[in-house]
DNA sequence: TTGATAATGATAATGATTATCAATGATAGC
DNA sequence: GCTATCATTGATAATCATTATCATTATCAA
């Protein structure tokens, strides 16, 4: 999905806003990062001073629902985090979670056909999409932990 | 992990009371059943009338830190799920989440060294846990829509 | 320009989970 | 068994992210 092809979205039924383009700037100059509602209000709050943050939550989940934001949560109790979905139409990314700094990484690859062929001829479930989450250490934090030298 | 061995669970530093032997029962006794605190709280409450969800929600927490139950939330904007923590030491299993009659069922294989493998090579990334679910339709649900015959 | 109606901002409501606290219960030591 | 100690309980208030409400304002097709 081209820049020039969100630019001109008018979400189908939706009225172009002030407020809703606004957003719509933060997310799109956000790639790869995933940020919560409250992130993305204190963003747009700089371009404008009195948005509500229910306006922002209204929007995301329009934006949600129109598949252009992707919405996970990747402990519980922390709150849910956005990205743009860059890769619609095919399955979900995988996210690689970092234990100790709370980094957040995305992974290109799919890699699990194979498991969703096996999935499909043992248990007759057809997946239709998946969520797989990596939880673990980044690599900058195990250079933090090992000895210098 | 055998029954036994829940059985003489004291919980480390935690007191033996009747309503928390409640919980453990029934919680034993859903072997691969996926299920909410306000479940939970309504078995117990068939052996145990009086009992507050409060106390079925504070050791649903104990019994999460003991490692004995898996906390999960198979979509965003319901309950989380608890279930017995039967493969206690390995990776967390992976879920089949039917998205038409909402069953839950657990997978044994893991099958994700490889990919685990390939993101500490590239990524630098050293995973110690994962999560993996898969969405779809499940083998039941596929054959009512099948036209008869 | 205007009318229909979608969107906004302020704020109240929601709902799952936690915290509080006085009363009760479990258990170790006597 | 009795008692003192301190964890646990039940009732309920608090929390907090997210939604709903509603009067006001903005968008846009005609
Ligand atoms: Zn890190
Ligand atoms: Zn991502
Ligand atoms: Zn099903
Ligand atoms: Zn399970």
């Amino acid at each position: 999905m081209k820049n020039s092809e969100i630019k001109k979205l008018n979400l189908e039924g939706h009225k172009s806003t002030r407020q809703r383009q606004l957003i719509l700037d933060v997310i799109r100059s956000k790639r790869g990062i995933h940020m919560t509602a409250e992130e993305i209000y204190n963003y747009v709050k700089k371009k404008d001073e009195k948005i509500g943050i229910a306006t922002v939550y209204r929007n995301i989940k329009i934006l949600e629902e129109e598949g252009i934001l992707l919405k996970a949560r990747f402990k519980e109790g922390t709150t849910a985090c956005y990205e743009l979905c860059e890769w619609s139409g095919s399955h979900t990314h995988h996210h690689l979670v970092c234990l100790r700094c709370g980094k957040v990484s995305d992974m290109e690859q799919d890699l699990l056909g194979t498991i969703e062929a096996l999935v499909a001829d043992t248990k007759g479930f057809k997946t239709t999409d998946h969520r797989l989450d990596f939880y673990g250490i980044c690599g900058e934090c195990q250079k933090e932990t090992e000895p210098k030298g």
